[in-house]
DNA sequence: CGCCTGGTTGACCCAGTTCAATAGCAGTGG
DNA sequence: CCACTGCTATTGAACTGGGTCAACCAGGCG
């Protein structure tokens, strides 16, 4: 009932080089690698956006700051995930790699030519921003109308069905991550996942510091917790 | 400084007619206008998405459920704006008028199918999706982080930019979808404009019910107040 | 006029924040 | 190999912003 809140429902791209490499434009474009240091940034807030990104392995947050330093996260970005496709000309989050990072980019500037010419391409854009329209939907839900306990478990879920088939993950953000992704300190979310361990929804693995975590879908389901 | 949330920056096509009529493909979608009364729902959400909607006159709701009743509205749509534009099948959203409200309405499929073969139509519609993300990702911004005072003058700010050329406007929706878009409740709405009014921020014409209000922008703008 | 809906205001309460102490690891370098 | 430093995480105790509950008030309307 709960599972899958970044819905893969619809089927999408999973590689630039599906964005770029369709029918008959065979104008793939250039694709290049690059590695980011752990906590290094990527781009910043209102930074012309010159690229298109794809997680090649790490993992990335992009984040929103106020003036006097709150910051929240709007999405973590996995191995595979593609960010940094703001269609307009400057990005609107910071990114920043949580821990050593290796990424692909595409030149925006060569994706949008591409799309002008290719339907499909065109479409597979739509498609992503869709995605990540619905997932900041619910996630708008999460963060307006949710409890603690919730907002955690609605995390772990997400997070269970992205980082592995199923059951074990390693979680690569640290409590202050997960807390501003939340809308909630990292105490908070310390507690909840204490709580949630009490009950055994929720076991670690090689004990503390960016933990394994395992995860009992059906206790956790089992507890209340809005979808 | 904060001025215009639902960033205007990007041109965008600010009719349905914009959307279909274009360049060679002169399949002009069929346009129809329908009128709901106050408080009737227009769609419900997981429902099959068949049309999407501009408003004519009037507002409409947009919000989601959790099953024990909290409720989290997503935005707002007023003359002008264009709603139910999701693709994919199902709309995400359930939509309501809050005020007796009239809409023209043309068929998904339509729509998609000039999308497919007229590129302009087809950036248009990526375009809007944009634009609904980045409210989005704004409004995650305010639900995960600012203050109930800072919610409540973004609101005003916002719907100060939208619903008239400045100054003076007349809310069409009550304490409690306010509170609803904000994540907050009615009552710390209410504590906020009774705040702001004491301050001189803001001023009531015809005083109460469905007010009027009146802004100073720049008494908002020096209170504080995260951009 | 009297009901009904929506808004305001007050008093109290609590979920989540803040502040603070403690502890587990990961380096680092002698 | 172990001491020392610097994280990050956990846990407790006290505090508070916003929620809850409740009284009251102002229109609008049959």
């Amino acid at each position: 009932m709960f599972v899958r809140i970044t819905a893969d429902s619809t089927p999408r791209p999973n590689s630039l080089r599906d964005l770029g490499m369709t029918s008959d434009s065979n104008a793939l474009v250039s694709l290049s690698q690059f590695t980011y240091k752990k906590g290094s940034e990527i781009y910043g807030e209102r930074e012309p956006a010159e690229y298109v990104y794809q997680v090649t392995s790490g993992a990335v947050r992009s984040y929103k700051l106020l003036s006097d330093g709150r910051r929240q996260i709007g999405a973590f970005h996995l191995a595979g995930d593609i960010f940094g496709l703001e269609n307009g000309n400057e990005h609107r989050f910071t990114t920043e790699a949580i821990v050593d990072t290796t990424v692909r980019l595409v030149r925006r500037q060569s994706l949008e030519m591409v799309a002008e010419s290719d339907a499909m391409v065109a479409r597979n854009l739509l498609s992503m921003t869709t995605n990540n329209l619905q997932h900041a939907e619910d996630h708008m839900l999460l963060l307006g109308r949710k409890t603690s306990l919730e907002r955690v478990a609605a995390f772990l879920l997400e997070m269970d069905g992205r980082l592995t088939a199923s059951g074990v993950m390693a979680l690569p953000m640290s409590r202050r991550d997960i807390a501003d992704y939340l809308g909630l300190t990292l105490e908070t979310v310390s507690r909840a996942l204490s709580r949630l361990h009490e009950v055994g929804a929720l076991g670690f693995v090689g004990n503390t510091q960016r933990q394994i975590v395992l995860l009992d879908r059906h206790k956790l389901a089992s507890l209340d917790l809005q979808p």
